[in-house]
DNA sequence: CTAGGTGCTAGAGCGCACTCTAGGTCAAGC
DNA sequence: GCTTGACCTAGAGTGCGCTCTAGCACCTAG
């Protein structure tokens, strides 16, 4: 597989994808005869899997440091899974907390609504109240 | 109350709101006779409330479109409704898509920990089958 | 009456995570 | 054999959202 199928098919854009080698999240890539990296299936997993690492919040330090200590094997499995951890308890509190912004914007939403409809009911900004 | 008590009870830093006033996220405020910002409670629950849009993911020029809105009275509830509809939608998907998330980060913590107990077992890298 | 703390402005600076540019190489199809 | 398009490198540039600096004003307590 070369660059431009990878980023078709993972989503992440060919730039990104070589600024991601260059950094440590991708390994080094095998090269064909010409120079251009080659890539295997197993990067489309990896990738999807920084992907989650990425949209959960984990800064690209950490993203890093993770790929580096699965580069280097198996010792390395306990500080990953602690690392894996931090950021899954995190995780489930904006889980939490996202989940309640939910309902905070239905009842918003809801009291935009019923202000809106009858133009000849008395109108109130739902904002001075809640905020 | 003056700036540096809004700070210390919404949480953002004074440099952050005068940042947020300078840009329209936050009327401009009341000036004491020195000259100095005067902000009554309501700020708190409004900057509450930006804080749950920035928290879910809306740009600030987002914020400062829905804040102007705001600024300007009912004529804009309608457009304000729509906006907030449209981050709830994609807030609807991000939920579930990080709750996804937490599930396949306690399967892969799950199966480190299974890697890691009995030393006299063989290991695995579970990374390898998953991502 | 003075020292320290908090406030003010304008504007520069920063960290993050890309994103793009310039100037090239290479391989496959016409 | 030449064009086209995907690839290469090093490094500069970008947008976001703050964050900090410099240099000054004010106000309150000792």
């Amino acid at each position: 597989m070369m660059i431009g199928e990878v980023a078709e098919k993972s989503g992440f854009s060919v730039h990104t994808l070589r600024y991601y080698e260059k950094i440590g999240l991708l390994p080094p890539s095998h090269r064909d005869s010409g120079g251009r990296r080659s890539f295997d299936d197993d990067v489309l997993r990896w990738l999807e899997f920084l992907g989650r690492l990425k949209d959960l919040g984990m800064p690209i330090r950490d993203r890093v440091l993770y790929a580096r200590m699965r580069a280097e094997g198996d010792s390395t499995i306990e500080a990953r899974r602690n690392l894996l951890q931090t950021y899954r308890d995190e995780l489930a509190v904006r889980v939490a907390s996202l989940t309640e912004t939910l309902e905070v914007l239905d009842a918003k939403i809801a009291s935009y609504d019923t202000t809106g409809s009858p133009s000849t009911e008395p109108r109130y900004d739902q904002d001075t109240i809640h905020p």
